[in-house]
DNA sequence: GACGCCTTGTACCGATCGGTACATAGTATT
DNA sequence: AATACTATGTACCGATCGGTACAAGGCGTC
């Protein structure tokens, strides 16, 4: 018996099994299958089983946006942290080719089960955005829609990327929103 | 036993079911509950199962579209279609209370099983309203963005009003698209 | 080396999964 | 009324579901 993991490092691999399979998709079985481990050391980490670990997975994927995406927009000067927005989904979301976590588990009953996760995550991330398109000198309304329009996009994009296999619309979408950002107030 | 049923008349009570839970989280027992039909029924009318259901389901939900939205866009004066969908999309999605079943199926491996009939949905919708946009009057380049943009901003708008709980998102969203193809060119 | 604690594999649990078999009831046709 | 076909309820199938129990193995500490 090899005894070497922590649950840190088995949390990012549970999240690709949500991810591909959302919460009513991924099974225990598939999950020690990806993960190499068995129950025991699952129900070990993740005392409260699957919903645990859909919980620890949301968390996960919140402190990344919080680290990479959200505390910038914050406090770091807005277009530098913009722009830090358009490479980091861009990555994050492998152009197109990976599907929002949260997203997913939103428009099944899974929400109800994760909604306050689910809807800070999104909330935060538009007034995030919103705020630094205010520091930016943007009208505080049309910030406002403006930051919701590109969060709504960007899940909009997502949908359609996997629906059509065409990551391209991605990218396609990315560069629209960012050029609507740069020539402000044109919204 | 009552004999009254038509396969017609249940495909929507099970659409309703898949659109809740999505493929993986409907099981057959919730459909007999929802339909009030049991195992004998169901597979009576749907002999290929659970994967048969949910393709009568997405060929029910396209037809409806494409009836109420896709031919008209083809088929009518532009301006006077693109109206329409705007009406049928806030009455079908209930102003953003009801989910999109086709975007629920993209996002996790669901995709995969009803691929074709998941990316025709959309790429008809894209293309019917690109036509039209460009019968308008646009540009080619820009109608084909234009409509790829409303169209995915439908999907995203869904997914943050349902995770948000707000379904006012929807309704922003669409009034901020009718306002962006109504003052032609200014993609 | 002995002691504990953290980790792991395995066996097992009842419940539910999607699906099948089939006998019976309802209805239309004649 | 007899027949044929459509619907339906029920019982059952093996597989898998999420979860529990628990003994034994790895490992650091003393």
């Amino acid at each position: 018996m090899r005894t070497l993991n922590e649950r840190a490092d088995v949390v990012p691999l549970i999240a690709e099994v949500f991810r591909e399979f959302g919460f009513e998709g991924t099974s225990l079985s598939r999950i020690t299958e990806t993960t190499g481990l068995g129950k025991g050391s699952l129900y070990h980490f993740f005392p409260g089983g699957k919903d645990e670990m859909a919980r620890a997975v949301l968390a996960h994927v919140d402190a990344w946006f919080e680290r990479e995406i959200y505390a910038p927009l914050r406090d770091d000067p807005p277009e530098q942290s913009i722009a830090r927005m358009w490479r980091g989904v861009d990555d994050y979301f492998r152009s197109g080719r990976r599907v929002c976590l949260v997203g997913a588990f939103a428009l099944d009953e899974t929400r109800d089960r994760f909604a306050a996760a689910i809807a800070s995550y999104f909330t935060r991330w538009i007034e995030a955005l919103r705020d630094a398109l205010i520091r930016d000198g943007w009208p505080a309304a049309q910030a406002a829609d403006g930051a919701e329009e590109v969060v709504l996009g960007i899940q909009g994009a997502l949908v359609l990327a996997r629906a059509t296999g065409e990551a391209a619309v991605f990218g396609r979408a990315l560069t629209r929103f960012q050029a609507r950002l740069q020539r402000s107030s044109v919204v």
